[in-house]
DNA sequence: TAAACCTAGTACGCTAACGCACAGAGGACA
DNA sequence: TGTCCTCTGTGCGTTAGCGTACTAGGTTTA
């Protein structure tokens, strides 16, 4: 389990220094997503940081003539909006809401000014961007390297840690958009996964059943990942 | 054309206020790299921090039992060991010496002294690290949706870019690492570039003939790569 | 209640790339 | 000069995944 257990709140913040905290949560307005939400398109300017705590977003990347594909998601271990601690405010990539639930968000200027006078903060953050990029790293090998029932696991098993449910509501059209691949190459691979007895699903309701079976049957990038994550953020 | 017109410098210094880059200067030694000098390997301790000027390094990654697959170049478009000034200063990644050549170098601790009296300087390098996210999320992406010939043709361009001249010494064998295939794919890829009057080669010597045409017969990732750099630093 | 529309199951031929193995050509060295 | 090694060419059979398309239940809408 890695973030299903904690309560829930964002971890970045949970882990900041008290009186930074407080400064940051005065800041804060509580913001609610319903899945399908834009928050950006590539190159926009932010005008918003988000530190999600029940909702989480997808963060996509458009190559070719390509569907959209999943390159990152960001739950309450995670922000957006981090390229405003690099010092470009324009968003890198698509985000859309994929999980319903809420964020405290911040105005980008507000943020800015808190930065600054928030050493804990930024020091903080900055070591996110390293997990970001060791993260980011990753994913691209997992993508040529893994084949599509594990990527699925892997990816089912990430989308419950930051949906903090065991029902996720997932056509498979929707998830060979995430992973880049055909609609029916996600129904083989899941249909693998069910007859395993690791999930159960029907049209666009996906049962987690043996989580610990699904790690197995996941490739060992799920487990990288949040080594990663610990190894520098805790 | 990328870097090879640009006279020999490392883009990152040149691009500095005239101040600091004094200071910089003022603190480096020049390190001498040879061809398969090993630069750090993944969790080393970071002790200097170099600039390429002529020499270019390999970034690589290990997955299950995959042979070392490269996931960035670093040329003098860029700096090693960028993570320290995300304040970790532990290397994520395995660095070789893939083109022989100079570098700036700096010990870590003079480094981070600097950065912090150096506001252009941390500017610049926050960008940077920008530009590396973007790079990273196009390289995951062209490794998952494009051919061993495009790919081997941009990875090509890339290195003709920081090796600064046309031929290239490299075998079949050891391209196929670093794009994380088999030997003979790379046979058959190289075959096709050549009878395309592209490049030439013989026993660990590419030469590129056609460099347009190579951009042509590249998956458009290399340019994406040098506009978002371009975008974001110049 | 009928029509339209999702969602998932299935099938077909096709392609890129795989793993493996062997052969020949070019250099290096004794 | 002969041997060895490296590098490249080639040829299997195999596999994962592709593009496409059609079917058959559910579900929603008119």
């Amino acid at each position: 389990m890695f973030l299903k257990s904690l309560p829930l709140t964002n971890c970045l913040i949970a882990s900041l220094p008290t009186r930074e905290k407080k400064c940051l949560t005065a800041l804060c307005t509580v913001t609610h997503w319903a899945v399908g939400d834009s928050i950006c398109k590539a190159q926009d300017k932010i005008t918003h940081v988000h530190f999600p705590v029940s909702g989480f977003i997808s963060q996509l990347t458009v190559v070719d003539n390509h569907s959209p594909l999943e390159v990152g998601l960001i739950g309450n271990e995670g922000m957006f909006g981090i390229s405003v601690v690099l010092g470009v405010n324009t968003a890198p990539l698509q985000c859309v809401v994929q999980g319903a639930g809420t964020a405290l968000s911040i105005p980008v200027k507000k943020f800015e000014l808190l930065l600054l006078d928030s050493p804990g903060l930024a020091i903080l953050l900055r070591r996110y961007i390293y997990v970001l990029l060791q993260q980011l790293t990753l994913a691209g090998t997992c993508l040529h390297f893994h084949t599509i029932e594990s990527r699925l696991a892997r990816w089912l098993l990430m989308t419950q840690d930051r949906a903090h449910q065991d029902e996720l509501y997932l056509t498979h059209s929707f998830l060979a958009q995430m992973l880049g691949v055909r609609r029916s190459g996600v129904t083989i691979a899941a249909q693998s996964l069910q007859s395993q007895r690791l999930i159960d699903y029907v049209r666009g309701t996906i049962n987690i059943i043996d989580r610990q079976g699904l790690e197995r049957a996941s490739c060992h990038c799920y487990h990288s990942m949040i080594g990663i994550y610990n190894q520098i953020l805790k």
